[in-house]
DNA sequence: CGCGTGACGCCCA
DNA sequence: GTGGGCGCCACGC
């Protein structure tokens, strides 16, 4: 992964405020990527500095490995999940800004 | 270049 | 709600 892109997805991932959550699809889309796929293959190049706890699946289920430290990471923000599936249209990041409209 | 794999996403039955 | 298939790009062998 080029460097620039993975400056990107990081400043994307961290821009992603508490209390939210964000889509690997969003954050592909926000640095252009063309897949998805892309992004948590550069959060796994990371490491832990950015609140990448904050991405998950577009279903609302964070990944498998993480699943139980998302969910926990994510109910200290105040992002509670039913079970193991978070309500996107609750928690969704919005990138446009509440002031957009 | 081909094969297998992956912190994904969408479609179909 | 569950199970199976496909597309997409990048990494390692």
């Amino acid at each position: 992964m080029d460097e620039e892109t993975h400056e990107l997805v990081r400043e994307i991932v961290s821009g992603v405020p508490a209390g939210t959550v964000a889509t690997y699809g969003d954050v592909a889309a926000l640095a252009g990527l063309p897949n998805p796929r892309m992004v948590g293959q550069v959060l796994r190049e990371d490491g832990g500095d950015i609140p990448w706890h904050r991405i998950i699946r577009a279903d609302g289920v964070p990944a498998a490995h993480l699943r139980s430290e998302q969910l926990a990471r994510l109910r200290a923000e105040g992002v509670l999940a039913e079970g193991q599936r978070i309500s996107l249209t609750r928690y969704r990041w919005n990138p446009e800004g509440p002031g957009a409209g």
